[in-house]
DNA sequence: CCAAAAGTGTTAGGAGTACACCCATGG
DNA sequence: CCATGGGTGTACTCCTAACACTTTTGG
């Protein structure tokens, strides 16, 4: 079933203009926020990034980070941008998840999210804890705290759509860092499988993708050393 | 052009993160919007129920079914709301598709759009095309008038989608009329994958399934009368 | 009896899975 | 020299894909 492409196909081009004399709305509104699944390996564990929220509602507990959609920014603007702020990049894999509206997710009124899930590579993921943001830390997916609104729920999601995607793209990329051992791959994908692979089965597996080139480093860390591979860059 | 009002001021603020003092959020408030891309198969062809808007803006283009979320309403409320008011029906697959808000996708000011897809049996499509949506008709996926908004994009969206769940779910099943034959079922297939199948493989591959059983009845309109199948219940 | 669609098996290649040992190095 | 993780091959099964003829009926 090892499908390699998934980009969304998004080929089609909108009919742009037509606006004309614009019956102004006098219709409800909502408010729209954006929430961002923040999701890292470390430890061989996957783990996401929470926020102890300092105000009502469910202060004291921690949520993901997130907030509300400014006028006139485009939706993946705005979870760059909450990105930025909570983890001081936004160069990382972000990818739209689901939306979630329910009446009573928040107590103080109809508020719409667009949940978003972002991959930190597990280098770069310790930086992130000395961000600015003194309230974030990651947290095992096993062996969470109790969360605000409904962020189990958008969490839960981002993990399944995360295991199902390593299995037929190459999203496992996007929490490694550039260079990287077979081993290290394989336990990526065991860690967000949460099963065992077979070494010898793994590896034949994804040398024969051709996604990834040997480098001419190898790595002295173990007994002995290891090749580092890094993926081949299309093109 | 867009005249938001601004009637709830909740104070809202901004960050979920930082504890210090919020500065409250300018307007974080959007209008909310579902569309749907209803989808059916009619003489073997994928096509959409589109309408033709009667005012501005886009007015005389035809556009994707929707409308606003009302206050206090879920996304998936909406959704189905929109379906009966369109379509005169509500029981039908139904799942969210993807979530647009770019600035400028609607003229008259910020609209967020949940778009959803709903799949209608193929036997039961006629039946829609006389509710009293008299503007409302199915077009052809390979045929299509210019659309409203960025309801093509949306569109392809849906289609990419569903091309990618006939593969590995039954949602194909959605499609087909309680009773069919497995030639059916293949035509089907051959419609939204837009590529010819195999007979032998495609029946052994639908069969070994286990998901389908042979009824007691038989299809009489062709030359040779053809088992007529129905999806095996769960339990 | 002919046109039209229904129905049916075999083979070859590729992918996944199960499984056990030797190798290079640091301490 | 030994503990540790790196690295390798084979056999079996299963799924997929290619491929052509016979059967049943209506007209």
């Amino acid at each position: 079933m090892a499908t390699l492409n998934d980009t969304a196909d998004l080929s089609f081009t909108a009919s742009q203009g037509k606006g004309q004399a614009d019956a102004p709305l006098t219709k409800p509104q909502a408010m729209v926020t954006v929430d961002i699944v923040v999701l890292t390996v470390q430890d061989w564990e996957l783990k996401v990034l929470l926020i102890k929220r300092a105000h009502a509602p469910f202060q004291g507990y921690y949520a993901l980070p997130g907030g509300f959609v400014r006028a006139e920014e485009a939706l993946e603007d705005a979870a760059f941008r909450e990105l930025r702020e909570e983890t001081g990049t936004e160069d990382l894999y972000l990818e739209q998840l689901y939306t979630f509206g329910d009446p009573g997710r928040d107590p103080r009124g109809q508020v719409v999210t667009v949940a978003y899930y972002a991959l930190v590579p597990a280098d770069r993921s310790p930086l992130l804890a000395t961000t600015d943001v003194a309230s974030a830390h990651w947290f095992p997916i096993s062996g969470l705290p109790a969360l605000a609104f409904d962020h189990a729920r958008i969490l839960a999601c981002a993990v399944t759509r995360l295991r199902n995607k390593l299995e037929y793209t190459t999203v496992g990329f996007e929490l490694l860092p550039r260079k990287f051992t077979l081993t290290a791959l394989q336990r990526l994908h065991e860690a967000i499988l949460g099963k065992a692979l077979d070494k010898r089965n793994f590896r034949r597996k994804i040398l024969s993708l051709g996604l990834v080139m040997p480098t001419k480093e190898m790595e002295a860390t173990g007994r002995k050393p290891a090749q580092l591979y890094s993926f081949r860059q299309p093109g």
